[in-house]
DNA sequence: CGAAGTATTGAGACGTCTCAAAATTAGTGG
DNA sequence: CCACTAATTTTGAGACGTCTCAATACTTCG
């Protein structure tokens, strides 16, 4: 589902420093583009590359046979993701909006971190920040409120993509409802309130860029 | 509130075998004993160890400021847990019931991991398996019906803990269902209704143990 | 400007929670 | 081993929060 394939662009500095040992040139292929809307990995397909976000932003789901959709994460610019132990994704992984990825062959990885103990270690604590963002994620899922799950939501996005103050969210409402646990109405009222509140507001005349106002009472409302 | 301190018993094969490389006595301090309800340690502390459930069983969860809580994991004989990256622990740890843990220096098998390769191989093999089912369960707090829920532990404490196809649960309905994101009246109505369903009985005067009756078609109930 | 996609809002349905009581089981000391 | 008490589990009835379905408004894009 690729649109175009590019040679590597010769690093710029701010992006590799930022991600460590992992995004050395010598593990990194080449970059991809993936339309909006378009997967970049499937479940249980073999796990044959790692991504990191160039530019845009992609959603990881699991599905329910009937369709129920739960996002296990998003990721911004300069995350990694694919990243997996087993052969196979454990995960879809698809473009929220038109998405640049850089890629490295799994295995390559693998063998480096053989030899080199920092690079393996670096590999054990991107799962481990994976999983402690899971593990936050499930006290959300199991126990919070859909105010609290929101305001958790933006505090998240604000700590992650805000620039000037103003929150861009790439994401729909449904996407945003499938990352809660919530229904799109659901995320739409609790917005709705927060506004009323004057803990936020939208900017310009979309309803994606989003001005936190009191970053503070919203972090009460989570807990 | 350890209640005995004990030398290390010279391996029992069979034990030290199913954990691999890290279970090899060269990391293994000493035991120690729980009772039940004690806290083996607690979020923000100094993650100083590392713990193996040799008897008994072990919740670890996270807590709001209201007193919500949710369990991230039961770990059962032979699991591993308390393993971070970071200096703190991420959850607190109870002791369900009387419950012996073995123990092993963080540190120390930090730093055999640096020079040996399979080490650091198998510590990221164990947190990935842990992201892994972290993941399964965002699915389950996001998206599932309590009685999905219900049947879906149902399934994993059987395939975890069953002997003689009989479960002895060590843990209470509230237990279960802070686990499940759930009240432990829900948890204990969907109970009641698998059983007149046919699908589990309960076996003795206990309401914990549990037989199955129909694993395929409890399966279905799942997705 | 029209059409498709996305977001908001409303009203009622439904599932889970809350509160309460009863039943059962486990724990304790005689 | 038995009473007695505490803890746990079940069950019921009503409350509440989120979901469902539907209509409207807004935004984007051709």
């Amino acid at each position: 589902m690729f649109v175009n394939v590019n040679a590597i662009p010769g690093g710029r500095p701010k992006f590799l420093g930022e991600q460590g040992t992992l995004a050395r040139t010598q593990f990194i292929l080449s970059e991809f583009k993936y339309a909006r809307g378009t997967e970049i990995f499937g479940e249980t397909e073999p796990a044959e590359y790692v991504y990191q976000v160039v530019e845009g932003a992609v959603r990881s789901y699991k599905l329910l046979s009937d369709g129920r959709r739960q996002i296990g994460a998003f990721h911004l610019i300069g995350d990694i993701f694919g990243l997996e132990n087993g052969a196979a994704h454990r995960f879809t992984a698809e473009a929220i909006v038109d998405t640049t990825v850089r890629l490295a062959k799994r295995l390559s990885l693998e063998h480096v971190a053989e030899e080199d103990a920092l690079v393996a270690r670096e590999l054990l604590t991107m799962t481990t920040s994976n999983l402690q963002h899971a593990e936050n994620h499930m006290l959300l899922l199991g126990r919070k409120t859909s105010l609290e799950r929101v305001a958790a939501f933006l505090l998240e996005m604000d700590g992650r993509l805000s620039a000037a103050g103003v929150m861009a969210l790439p994401m729909s409402r449904r996407d945003i409802a499938d990352y809660l646990g919530l229904t799109l109405e659901t995320v739409s009222r609790a917005l709705s309130c927060l506004h009323e509140k004057g803990f936020l507001d939208f900017l310009g005349q979309t309803q994606r860029q989003i001005v936190l106002r009191n970053r503070f009472e919203l972090a009460k409302l989570d807990s």
